[in-house]
DNA sequence: GTTGACTCCGTACTTAGGTACGGAGTGTAT
DNA sequence: ATACACTCCGTACCTAAGTACGGAGTCAAC
């Protein structure tokens, strides 16, 4: 089901399985983020493991987490009574961060709405604001004009 | 109440009411950000609308958007007949960008969250397991061992 | 009326995350 | 066995978003 291409490919396959360029692959390799993999006549051979991997990499920087962040991520492994404490714990302070993303991001997405609401749709009114404007007035929007309270 | 400086500073009082460089306001203005302001004997005077506009464009940017996209942002306005549906659409493809991203984020919680109760907390189990597995697993971790499902 | 803090300007440097270049080796199809 | 595509490597270059430098002018205090 899921055989975009089968183990054993060189850079170039793993780059367009991954959707990525060959170039990025190589940088990934001099940050550290990809081991380097086994050769064979100098050439680097892959798997369908790297391709996991750039993915999952991708898809963690999508989210707003830097190359730094993913690599953080892709270390928390290893499951056992010794690590296990201190593993929780990066989690929580991962949701965390997380979770004040959100919190703000919906905050912005409440402004925006208010804007649009006010000054884009029911057009022609005069009422000349901006987002500034809302921003500044605790994200109230213009012809939500109660300024006296 | 809110008089952290009244009008006509310079631009290290500004810098310094705004939480930023000096550095940085000068790159914000040759960068469009920032309109030239009025000089008084070559030295540039802000008032606090200059404030709150770049209180504003640091919001924008911890929300994880661009100096670009904080441009843009500042650039809706005026709202009247002509400009008012061309905006609600600009509103709207940003609201549509945030969402998707706070749907990503969640679902990266959810996985955080599962890894860390199965591998974190109660530890002295040998799972072996890290996110990228949850992640291809369609964030299902670990010891969730319903294979067969 | 001089000292010290602040400002001016252009230019250079920095980090993150790539992208491109170019000459040499390699692998594959015809 | 000769193209042609692909890979090797190091180095250089790119954008975004600042940060730092350095010599000159200015302002305010003492």
């Amino acid at each position: 089901m899921s055989s975009i291409q089968s183990d054993q490919m060189t850079i170039g396959t793993l780059a367009k399985n991954a959707g990525v360029g060959v170039e990025t692959i190589r940088f990934y390799q001099r940050k550290g983020l990809l081991h380097e993999p086994a050769r064979q006549a100098g050439f680097r051979k892959y798997s369908d493991a790297d391709v996991k991997r750039i993915r999952f990499i991708k898809r963690v920087q999508e989210l707003g987490f830097s190359l730094k962040d993913a690599q953080e991520l892709l270390g928390i492994q290893l499951c056992n009574e010794e690590t296990s404490p201190r593993l929780a714990e990066a989690c929580e302070d991962k949701i965390v961060e997380i979770e004040r993303k959100i919190t703000d991001l919906k905050q912005m997405i409440g402004m925006l709405r208010k804007f649009s609401q006010t000054c884009g749709n029911h057009g022609p009114r005069q009422t000349q604001c901006s987002l500034l404007d809302c921003f500044e007035n605790n994200w109230e929007c213009c012809d939500t004009s109660r300024e006296g309270e």
